[in-house]
DNA sequence: CTGTTAGCGCGTTCAT
DNA sequence: ATGAACGCGCTAACAG
């Protein structure tokens, strides 16, 4: 067993309540004592539990971090941003794997509170209204991260996904696409990803160019979603000039199923990414994207979640961060 | 403030006592008052503290992940192997990144001792002798995975890095190779990344080939250092007509070096991978590499913690998970 | 089958 | 400036 407050009050000669004094450094405690019950703790090797801190006050060092996969996607940089920052601040964080899964989510929650975290990052998930008043009834202190609620109750760290997808749309017709097919989440999610097909919208009715349903593709993120859509919309018949994608993956899947057709990327056919993951920049051909600020929201969020800890007021309670475009070699201008 | 057994007891009308025993499922209380208790902990929304359950059983229900850096190569999918199952038994996880530091990752380790996590999953990090004695005096149920302790004290879930290396080089070989050069963790680390520079070694031997210091780079396992790598092997003079990679992104940075020299994957160079990213077979073109079972290693070494948490006693205490040679399009027979 | 009680390790009044 | 004592919420003897 290791050694608890009451060996360093019995090495030191003094009583517990100094040793919790010396540690949480409270009070003015006589120099010479201090260092009594230093010397101590350090000669026992001593170090304060934090379970029965926890106990005592309602506080864990720890935080939660609810995403839908970490094997997925951007969620290993944002994870990495957030815990960066939380060990600068001497807290731990705890992970869980939603799926997407509301249920999952409320079990997660549910445990993460009976484990007193002091504060929740929640990634994209599900954000049903439900889990949302759930959040809310447990006063679970919580910063949505990727996306936001639709009445913004939430502190939340973002990019403005339908303004960044609508600027890379642009960007397609400016360089000469007449024809530009989508392929991605799709609108009726309530997640940060469907907005993406929002600014493929804007784009499209701000070019006066009809948004048809044929040259929409909706599937996750993944790949084989690229590689089913862009077979898919070309078996209909639709030959686009131009695919915008609402991931990098996806963006890969679209290339690699172009390839097998004998179509040219990006000499026949544009496509776009989204994420600027970190394979986007090695791939062949390396991806044009719209990169996302992924390891700095993670970080941002967490800062902001440790500053409404300690009860200091933000500057913000809504951070948007900048994207940015990335021309690459999968994008070619047509005029 | 949520409900604690005390209220329960009191909407129940029974003692506390009862009242953790039905939550426990311990003894055989009666089904009346079960039934009361359940009532009342129903109405209250009452659920266990678990901290306090901590403090009383040193139990945290948490167990600790030490990853070099969750952002980067294999560690997401083993990660999340290993959630699954937590999940399963309940268990919650507590994410750190070490950055191969040594002082970094005995913090962590502190820590999450002082936390009471109840074992502790610890990938191929630094391994230093100092960080397993510490471990050890620390009483810390540890697996390592992806890895192994030279004294085989630790129980470990692997593969047979060195022989699964082995393999591949001399598939190389087979396949008409006759100048392999490597691309990877350098011999002298301790952890299983060099084990592959072994296997390449005894391949070679076995052929009756030389092993030459101008055909071998080493570094990190990011795609920078297979641009790099060879590059600086070809400006030597040396023209290898094979790579043997310690990664799949080192292989797709040999590949994008290769391209920007003309130089074409696999009909001049070919090129093998390791680990077997999902991306990898994304890539173009597809990279022929050497699997491993991450998310298997993830699950079975929670598994097998969760075994030992239990007291049962494993089976096996040094898991070594099959490996498997995946042909795709950057190997070409040269015989 | 159920209740009383003593800690788990710590922080915090309230005295001194 | 320091110590004694209580309680955070819970489990585990021990009685009954």
């Amino acid at each position: 067993m290791a050694a608890s407050i009451k060996d360093v009050a019995r090495e030191a000669g003094v009583s517990i309540a100094t040793v919790s004094r010396v540690i949480n450094k409270v009070d003015v405690v006589n120099e010479e004592t201090k260092k009594k019950v230093k010397e101590a703790i350090d000669r026992l090797g001593y170090s304060p539990n934090i379970v029965a801190q926890s106990l005592k006050t309602q506080r864990s060092r720890s935080i939660g971090i609810l995403v839908p996969d970490i094997s997925s996607q951007v969620y290993p940089e944002i994870v990495r941003g957030a815990e960066d920052v939380a060990n600068m601040y001497d807290y731990s964080i705890i992970l869980c794997n939603s799926d997407f899964d509301m249920e999952k989510e409320k079990k997660y929650i549910k445990v993460m509170k009976e484990k007193m975290v002091d504060g929740l990052l929640y990634t994209s998930s599900s954000l049903e209204p439900e889990i949302l008043e759930y959040l809310q009834s447990l006063q679970m202190k919580t910063i949505l991260v990727e996306t936001t609620d639709e009445a913004q109750q939430f502190p939340s760290v973002t990019i403005d996904n339908r303004r960044a997808a609508k600027e890379a749309v642009t960007r397609l017709i400016e360089d000469g696409h007449r024809s530009i097919a989508y392929i991605g989440s799709k609108k009726a999610k309530r997640n940060a990803w469907a907005k993406r097909f929002e600014g493929y919208e804007d784009a499209l009715k701000e070019a006066g160019m009809p948004v048809e349903e044929a040259m929409t593709y909706y599937g996750d993120l993944k790949a084989q979603t690229g590689y089913n859509g862009i077979t898919s919309i070309m078996s209909s018949g639709k030959r686009p000039d131009a695919v915008f994608c609402g991931s990098d993956e996806i963006a890969m899947g679209v290339i690699n199923a172009l390839r097998d057709h004998d179509i040219r990327v990006p000499e026949d056919v544009s496509v776009m990414g989204f994420n600027d993951i970190y394979e986007a920049s090695i791939f062949y051909p390396k991806i044009s994207t719209v990169a996302q600020p992924l390891y700095d929201m993670g970080s941002v969020a967490m800062r902001l979640l440790v500053k409404k800890l300690k009860n200091e007021l933000a500057e913000e309670d809504h951070y948007v961060l900048p994207y940015q475009l990335v021309d690459r070699d999968t994008v070619k201008k047509r005029n």
